[in-house]
RNA sequence: GCCGAUUUAGCUCAGCUGGUAGAGCACCUCAUUCGUAAUGAGGGGGUCGGGGGUUCGAAUCCCUCAAUCGGCACCA
């Protein structure tokens, strides 16, 4: 006999073998229909897997978060079963559950479009309203592969082919319909109810490789109940308001336009916010012993050979031929600039760490199908850093970056950070003892950070040719993420360049570089806090800060009186003395994200007051021009300089 | 780069099966000076993304190039 333990603690023997189904019906029959799954110590199975030894066993139903997954999943072959009902000879793939929702991969000749989507639909509700029952077979690796074969599923055979000699293969039937598949499963089709969507089709290579063929994917969506699913599409809503791309256009930041794909029209005021980003950050960087330089645009095609860039980067970089035919490159990085100025003059160990930085424009011809908005451009700004160091100084040096890292990215109102470590891929370049050490030193960071409560990951064979990596990802108020900083240990290029110092020894030694940006691009930087911030952005970032409402023409050269006394204090302050209701510009300079409006009439005028009303409120607030100009001057003072 | 979709006035979008373009907002002019999210009237504005083809005739059909969007791949 075994003992099986429930959650209040109670245990109760069965015969081995009993499965969670079984057990269900003896307590209830109608616990038995409402539980879709089990979870066996933990680890969520089917519930008509025999259960061998002791456990702790808990029923799951539908409206178990643990549930969803299962939903999903078998969502999932339910589409699959729609869609090779419909279109006779489509291939199956794999369907995995992902984020938000699910997807299935297919082959077909013809792709499927948006319009099909309620066919396939209805399909699915058919198949769902004959409550099929999810049944388990193991089968051989012949036997799989023979059926595949039979069925004209190459893409399954192939599958079967790579699964490891040791693993059963699984087999999960409804009704005739049957799939290669891990597992687990609910009981049946029922139970995945009908808060479902078919999202939208896509093309994606077979195995994420872009040498094999490309597939007819499509992306689903399921939840437990209908509201869930109402409440997601809802968010997805309030995400495309928040597009940057949409954004930019009613605060009139940017453009783009044809001649110049993935290269940025900054308008004044995009511009404005940029710079004072840079700003910000060039204070940060000042106060944190970093010094800034500039390095060229336009360099000789021999020192990307040098760096290695050349070999691996040639057709992303945008190249030149100047009428001597001497070949040169728009810098996509800003690492062998920096390098050339470390090397420029003998260093000393005395020197190090050297911590060079630049608002470093750098070209990069990135895929068509790579440009998003300023997320993903083909000219950027990256507020990059290179710290040449001892082997010594890096774990030091890295953990300095993250804290400054950590402490810009509150300052801007990120809170949810995942770290990152990448760690040695196959392809490298040094010795195992020196990326020992470079890890170690990485790894310690990821640590302390761990213990302060950041989430930390590790990817493994992640990390660049030259050096391990940490990657910081922010997420934003909706949820996504963004990489933005990173902080890279390079062994090879100040190598490659032939840097070294004089070591207190007076041997020449190569010093270890150590790669870092915190906004990483300066566009995707504003992107995110164009979208975060859904374009109410705090008064110390808002481009115009301001703007004058008058109500009759009365109030115009007080106005003007306002703007020359603010602009002194350094506010960016704008006049609308147009012939217009107070209505009409209210309504204006809200949609365009102005954060704070100053209505001013004839009775303001007068007793040289202002009515202020603050972007998303409709409250209004009286008081004296002063005593309103001194607290927007305080608010809008940057946090870094709020703590000085 | 790959798969799919899209591209009509500054913006958002109509325009059925081919018969040579429309709306709202914006813009300009005039009137209105009106207290917190759209005042009224009038007016101007488009070689329908570029190029090529089919046709008596193309925004509409075909080819091609480009850009954009959704994914995939890529991201030093």
């Amino acid at each position: 006999m075994i003992s099986v333990t429930f959650p209040d603690g109670a245990q109760r023997q069965f015969e081995p073998g009993v499965t969670g189904f079984d057990i269900a019906k003896s307590i209830s029959p109608s616990l038995a229909k409402r539980t879709v799954a089990m979870a066996l110590d933990g680890v969520v199975t089917d519930l008509c897997d025999p259960i061998a030894q002791d456990a702790k066993i808990e029923f799951i139903n539908r409206e178990d978060p643990r549930a969803l997954e299962l939903i999903r999943h078998d969502c999932a072959h339910v589409l699959a079963e729609a869609v090779q009902a419909l279109y006779p000879g489509t291939q199956v793939t794999i369907g995995p559950v992902i984020d938000n929702g699910f997807y299935y991969d297919f082959f077909r000749a013809e792709p499927f479009t948006p319009d099909e989507f309620a066919a396939i639909e209805k399909k699915m509700r058919e198949i769902i309203a004959q409550d099929k029952a999810f049944v388990k077979e193991v089968w051989s690796r012949d036997q799989a592969i023979a059926h595949f074969e039979k069925a004209g599923e190459a893409f399954k055979v192939e599958l079967v082919q790579t699964i490891p000699a040791d693993q059963d293969l699984k087999i999960y039937k409804q009704g005739d319909w049957l799939d290669l598949c891990r597992g687990p499963h609910m009981t049946s089709t029922g139970k995945i109810g009908s808060a479902f969507k078919l999202m939208k089709v896509a093309g994606a290579y077979w195995r994420g490789d872009s040498t094999k063929p490309m597939l007819s994917r499509i992306y689903a969506t399921a939840f437990a109940k209908q509201e869930e699913l109402d409440a997601y599409l809802t968010q997805l809503e309030e995400a495309e308001r928040r597009d940057h791309r949409r954004l930019a256009r009613e605060m009139d930041l940017f453009h783009f336009q044809e001649e110049g794909p993935g290269t940025v029209f900054w308008h004044a005021k995009g511009w404005t916010l940029f710079q004072t980003l840079i700003s910000y950050m060039r204070r940060r960087q000042q106060q944190a012993g970093y010094i800034e330089v500039n390095t060229p645009q336009v360099l000789d095609r021999a020192l990307w050979e040098t760096s290695g860039h050349w070999q691996t980067y040639r057709e992303n970089m945008f190249v030149t031929q100047t009428e001597d035919e001497r070949v040169f490159a728009l810098k996509p990085m800003n690492c062998p600039g920096h390098v050339q100025i470390f090397k420029n003059g003998l260093k000393s160990y005395r020197d190090l760490p050297l911590k060079i930085a630049e608002f470093g424009t750098v070209h990069r011809y990135e895929p068509s199908g790579a440009l998003h908005g300023i997320m993903r451009v083909r000219a950027f700004t990256q507020d990059d850093a290179h710290i040449f160091c001892t082997e010594e100084q890096i774990m030091d040096e890295a953990m300095k970056i993250n804290d400054l890292i950590m402490s810009i990215y509150e300052d801007f109102g990120f809170t949810d950070i995942v770290l990152k470590l990448s760690t040695r891929p196959e392809k490298r370049v040094g010795s195992d003892d020196v990326w020992d050490k470079a890890e170690a030193a990485l790894k310690r960071v990821l640590d302390t950070v761990a213990e302060s409560g950041i989430k930390t990951g590790i990817n493994p064979g992640e990390g660049a040719f030259y050096g391990p990596k940490l990657e910081y990802t922010l997420r934003d108020a909706i949820g996504r993420e963004w990489q933005c900083g990173t902080t890279q240990v390079d062994f090879n290029l100040p190598m490659r360049f032939g840097a070294f110092y004089i070591a207190p020894d007076s041997e020449k030694t190569v010093p270890v570089m150590i790669h870092r940006a915190m906004f990483g691009s300066l566009e995707r930087f504003t992107g995110i806090l164009i979208e975060h911030h859904a374009g109410h952005l705090p008064l110390w970032l808002s481009p115009q800060q301001i703007t004058i409402c008058t109500i009759t023409q009365e109030a115009d050269d007080y106005a003007m009186e306002i703007i020359a006394q603010a602009r002194k204090l350094g506010l960016r302050i704008e006049a609308d003395l147009r012939n217009e209701k107070i209505n009409y510009k209210v309504r204006e300079h809200s949609l365009a994200k102005t954060p704070v409006l100053l209505c001013i009439g004839k009775k303001e005028a007068a007793e040289k007051s202002v009515s202020i009303r603050r972007l998303g409120s409709q409250a209004q607030t009286s008081m004296s021009l002063d005593e309103a100009l001194a607290a927007l001057v305080a608010e809008a003072v940057p946090p870094d300089q709020k703590r000085m």
